[in-house]
DNA sequence: TTGGAATGTCAACAACACTGACATATGCTG
DNA sequence: CAGCATATGTCAGTGTTGTTGACATTCCAA
């Protein structure tokens, strides 16, 4: 793009999407990219007297119910101390059911309440909105560039987190 | 992918590709990549008594030597208290020298200290590293997709100063 | 020259991560 | 059953990074 030719063009032998600078540039990317991506629902959260902790904890609630507290703290990847905090907020305003396991009762399954779903929704589909608007604008093969990359990008643990929750969807 | 048929197959009419499982797949995707893209700074970052403030504070003086406190601000969408504090240990610590400016003696220009330079190439090695491998496992194409989607989904500020400082490079 | 705007600094506070220590309940194994 | 491991929850303390509020300095324009 910068130098004028198709990036298409230099596939194969030649390297220069792997210069310094257009790493730079991917770099630069990601970090005004993830603003964006987290500025709608931050924008609904700071509303209420939740943060983007609890945005996470609602979205794989969601994505995955009745998972258990350490599932949900291998994906989110922070301490049971600093989930716990959120967990706890959540379930006494009623946005998340805490449940003892049938077969394991040390086990705690969690679901979302009606209240907590709406929640989930209201942010899920402010942030659907943002990322809809920028699949269309860059079209369906840029879609699938963008998704291999990131996914190549990911440690090793968070790709299979990644791909597990991606084909359990559908 | 999921359905089997290539992606360009599916552009113009068809728009599978922005159905609310794909967008929720490409949040995800977003939130985990996200986690990997910081995870070497980070851990770079965890032995000396700075954090990702501090990186990105680094990586922006580096980009562009001799800018002001306030272009930097808004580079980074932070209070200019939130961003004092970070900058003032890194002046403490001599990694960053601050120049009252000459035309107007109210601005500070940044720069950054042989130290300072050190750093910088230290966690942007690190950095770039993560980054070439995966723009190099998923391919030109794909490198450009990815810039592309990124891009859009920028606020418009955002989007301005990663232009801007994109085509400046270079 | 005086008041407003821009710039930068200091102080206090909140959110959210961390570590460490410990309690409780349960499951598993010898 | 005894003893160890596992899953969860909690308390206390700390660090980073964001916020607001208050204030000093400097510049510029009426």
């Amino acid at each position: 793009m910068a130098d004028g030719r198709s990036t298409t063009a230099q596939s194969g032998e030649n390297l220069l999407f792997l210069t310094d600078e257009q790493l730079r540039q991917g770099i630069e990317a990601m970090f005004f990219a993830y603003r964006g991506f987290t500025a709608d629902p931050d924008r609904i959260l700071a509303d209420m007297a939740y943060g983007r902790a609890h945005h996470r904890a609602v979205h794989f609630i969601n994505r995955a119910p009745g998972t258990t507290v350490n599932n949900l703290l291998n994906i989110l990847g922070v301490t049971k101390q600093s989930l716990n905090r959120v967990l706890r907020t959540l379930i006494e305003d009623g946005l998340v059911e805490s449940k003892v396991g049938k077969l394991d009762k040390r086990e705690r399954h969690l679901f979302l309440t009606e209240e907590g779903q709406a929640l989930e929704q209201k942010l899920s589909d402010a942030q659907r909105a943002r990322m809809r608007m920028a699949f269309r604008d860059a079209g369906p093969d840029a879609v699938a560039g963008f998704r291999q990359v990131l996914e190549a990008m990911m440690d090793r643990e968070m790709r299979y987190a990644y791909t597990r929750l991606r084909d359990s969807g559908t």
